[in-house]
DNA sequence: CATGAATGAGGTTTCATTCAT
DNA sequence: GATGAATGAAACCTCATTCAT
């Protein structure tokens, strides 16, 4: 039926086409822009020559430089939001699950360095592009729910702690992963070595794990 | 002494310590500005008008904005670490030592809260102030031999588990602090509840303090 | 002559139907943008919209936004031109002409404001388009001549005095009226008042009235 | 005084005078653009030329080019508020009182171009700067007050028609020269000669200064 | 006849920095 | 030691117009 659907109207759906890869690519570059810069460095000259595209499109499509950065937002979140639903962390054992988590969360911001540098951009203007976006608040994190269910399975079990906060056990994990790695610079300057090695990452993982994990586990 | 240097050069003392208080009061505005802004959002002309001095003053005593940026993260890094020496780890049993420092460094973070976007600029800066400056790389922080004797003690005792690399555990006290304070914007959007609520932040050093401990404390 | 057109070429007397609705459409939309804006304030994409076409439609049949403008005031002269004809001037006594000029400017400006800001804008551009405009220097105002005639039957009837040039009183007759509506938002705010209530206008209409009479009849 | 305040703060003086003078440089190339182009025509480069300074000057002082249009608009009332004052309406017999107020509004807006079309402007933008400008409304005119004194003596005195509102009479002598002049391109347009040659300015100021007079003088 | 996508020139404004006193 | 005036480069954004279908 696709294939009809171009054979009837093979403009209309290239055009359309079009519209939709530019605007990717425009999305794509702003993301490594904002990424590279954060918004108030980052320039809208500079996004178009990445994409490469005419500047006026940017404005055609997104309005403007704020629009854009919260656009580059929202499809920030959607990505993530996005790859946590594939963790299924309910067909694990508790254990398991965690450290799935943990990994997981790790890999992820190894991966994605760019979701890094675009939350500290956005919390250092206090949010306000995502409150302004119905989208994002919408988008919850499904793992906060797999976690209490984890974490309660695991406490049933007698493996797990009792009274752990999902949100905040959640939290954690983050600011474990996500402060290494976004201080890398500072860190790796201070304490003079370089924490991107590949021996200092899996050796941040392995202890990333263990505090967990030592905090989870029954004695 | 001072009276003594006024009574011998009253007005190049007088000089001097205007010369010196306008620095001062140059580098308070420009930590501010900076901490609410982040170095590319700052302005030069915003610094003045909060230091009430006039703009050419800044580039008279700081050669740029580039530089000034330098002098606050130093004067900030001096600060930390003049108020790290204060913490007299050694003085405490271990359990104790690691609360007093999981208390001091959530304390810390919260009372200054320039000292975290600072170090977000800086690292999305990758750190190049920081390389620039020796005199940073030289305050190296006292807490990272305390806590090795802190934890090498604890393990002795047969309180604390081996094997704990007094790096990696301060870089997680840190990250646990750090990232939900410095993120409390869009964490607050995201999960709906505000975090810096009283009854929050307490929860919050509890739940960390329990993390830290649990890690640590032999099963 | 139509119903031979459409029953030899239906379709493109159709199609002929359609473009010239679509001319008349962006005709409307433009006079409204021109009228509101000006014609250096005015914008294509909001012509666009306001007569809910697409913009490059507006090129396809007036080629560019100047000539656009020109066809505008083109209209706009051919529509006052058209009811001034039906004055008949010549078909009532002498006062009672002058009266229904008056009452004929005055309604007229008031009931197309656009008139007065087209006319604006084109003196502000110094004519320009309108020396442009073979087709507008040729719709003489049958007015001038009219008005002519019925000072001279006023005179001859010792109704009225002698020696009035018909242009300068046509001239100060529209000027009566134009000034008062054109300039309204600033007069109402200087004087404080809202001259365009009903009371203030028919008192207004009232004051020309006299002004004009009170000159041309004899003492 | 003043010379020992030059002696005393040579520097400032001539500084603060350089700063007014730019501001005054500025205001005047201004206002020749504004009133040649209209708000949306002027451009601040243009302006920036025309005062030969840097354009970045022009927000140094004025801050944005609407406050510039407002502060344009508030000197050029300020002006002619300056010069009706020197009209002295009250001294002469109502019937060259009368004279005077019309020859001094047709000359003032023959030698001040400027005025009519930066009125245009401001009411094709429905006086919004005027009425953000307490300043301007504050400037009333002196003529109204004076006006009514001519004509309560005129009447008295037996001369003058009575019952004529003095605000209805004033704009309409401002109506008589301002639509001529301000009309003038398409009006020398229409009746195809040059309504500005001196002839047909004298004629003018004649005839309006016989349409007011012939409303005025009993019968 | 009609349209959405794309563009280049130019517009207003911002900003770190320097000048002149 | 201190200041207001001034600047050039570059930022974000707008607009009339054209392209490709």
């Amino acid at each position: 039926m696709a294939a009809m659907l171009t054979a009837v109207t093979p403009a209309t759906e290239l055009r359309t086409r079009d519209a939709d890869r530019t605007q990717l690519v425009i999305l794509q570059a702003a993301t490594d822009e904002f990424a590279d810069r954060g918004l108030g460095g980052a320039r809208v000259d500079s996004i178009a020559a990445r994409a490469g595209i005419n500047k006026r499109l940017i404005y055609y499509y997104f309005g403007s430089k704020e629009a854009l950065f919260l656009a580059v937002l929202e499809n920030t979140y959607a990505s993530i939001r996005e790859a946590e639903k594939e963790l299924h962390l309910l067909d694990h054992e508790p254990q398991t699950a965690i450290r799935r988590l943990v990994e997981f969360t790790w890999d992820y911001y190894l991966q994605h360095p760019e979701f890094l540098t675009l939350l500290n951009s956005e919390n250092l203007h206090r949010a306000r592009h995502l409150q302004m976006s119905g989208r994002i608040r919408e988008m919850n994190s499904p793992l906060i729910q797999m976690l209490a269910d984890v974490l309660e399975r695991g406490r049933k079990e007698g493996l797990f702690r009792g009274g752990v906060d999902p949100v905040q056990l959640y939290i954690s994990i983050a600011s474990l992963a996500y402060f290494y790695l976004s201080n890398n610079p500072t860190l790796s300057t201070i304490f003079g070595r370089d924490l991107l090695a590949p021996a200092a990452l899996s050796e941040r993982l392995s202890h990333i794990t263990e505090v967990v994990l030592g905090y989870l586990l029954r004695r």
